[in-house]
DNA sequence: ATATTTTTATTCGATATGGTACAAAAAAAG
DNA sequence: CTTTTTTTGTACCATATCGAATAAAAATAT
């Protein structure tokens, strides 16, 4: 049961405008986007923006945790939905190019490795908050690269945690490789020479 | 012949100047870092700095360029010093996540890597100084890991160009790591393992 | 209708920002 | 010694910055 709320209706959805400074903190970085730019792109006054945000920085971590969920999730589900194990391993790594890719001049490459990452020596919960996606992901990785070698589909000579952290350091790669230029079609044809690399 | 100058000398020298830049620039990133914080660090007044450097995006560019010749290049001083080629390539992960580590409580991973990244897509200059950087340093790896093939040292199974690519795209995910807090220790350890991986 | 609650738009303020003007200081040249 | 050249230190400027105060607007509850 939804009970309707007191006051003035919010004019704006909250993701919506989340989605917008995402983009625009994806552009600019944490220290280059200011409150003028965000107010702008996301199509909300500054005590709005306080309102359902809290501060510039509470905004940029909420951000980056939408971030994680709705786009950098994507390689996982991608990785997830293919029964092969190199498929898999290719999809991921697809899935999350794409991720890097807003359709611009440039690609963006990724909000966390190329952006966040600025912010993580001064900032210990963002430095959290990057350590704890990559582990995360690292470990659901290892866990079916470790089921495959059991089943014997793959070779058992490197942990799978190991491999694992091989993969993740593959999206990173992509994504720093995205941002200063490398062509998407270039990083697209490397990538069954990573998977290659990887499972052998 | 050194011919002295006219007027009043130079109370600071520009080279320590810059490492001071350079430290800071590291920790705080472009547009975390004010002129107070730059001034306050090289020991120099505004006028000085504006005097050698022009602005604060050409000192970043001449701190980027300075950072490339005294730090980053170090690794591929200890790669061309290896005889064997493991070794080689062991030397250059391990100079280059020394040089990720600034004694403080966290590593600052790679000023370009970490923090010119986030000025990547604003900035042309800074996207192309990165994107030489790379390809400069993997045409290097490139040049001495076809020539191992050729001698019959190493597999000829990848491509060189390829494992060059894989060497700094561990370079590359080596800083990201320090950067986010995973031990130093940890990231020594798991060398072996990432030259293994590339060389066999 | 009136009161209450919540969001909105406008305005404001204290401070920080990148960059500059200006005169004093410190050296060599004439 | 005077002139010229270069660097330095202080003060300053216009603007941008993050954030808050205020009152109007728009909804529900009584």
């Amino acid at each position: 049961m939804v009970q309707k709320k007191r006051g003035r209706p919010r004019a704006f959805d909250e993701d919506t405008a989340l989605d917008a400074a995402i983009e625009i903190f994806w552009r600019q970085g944490y220290d280059g986007t200011s409150l003028d730019d965000l107010t702008g792109a996301m199509g909300i006054a500054k005590p709005s923006l306080y309102a359902s945000f809290d501060s510039k920085e509470k905004l940029f971590k909420t951000a980056v945790l939408r971030y994680q969920k709705t786009i950098a999730s994507k390689a996982m589900t991608a990785f997830d939905s293919e029964q092969d194990i190199r498929a898999a391993c290719e999809a991921f790594l697809e899935t999350s190019l794409e991720g890097n890719n807003r359709g611009g001049d440039f690609a963006t490459g990724c909000l966390m490795g190329s952006c966040a990452i600025a912010q993580a020596d001064t900032n210990p919960d963002i430095r959290s908050l990057l350590s704890k996606a990559l582990f995360h992901t690292q470990a659901a990785l290892a866990k079916r690269l470790g089921e495959e070698q059991q089943t014997g589909t793959i070779s058992a000579e490197k942990s799978p945690e190991f491999m694992a952290q091989q993969l993740v350091d593959n999206v990173q790669a992509q994504a720093y490789r995205a941002r200063i230029g490398e062509s998407m079609t270039d990083l697209r044809q490397q990538i069954p020479f990573r998977v290659q690399a990887l499972l052998r």
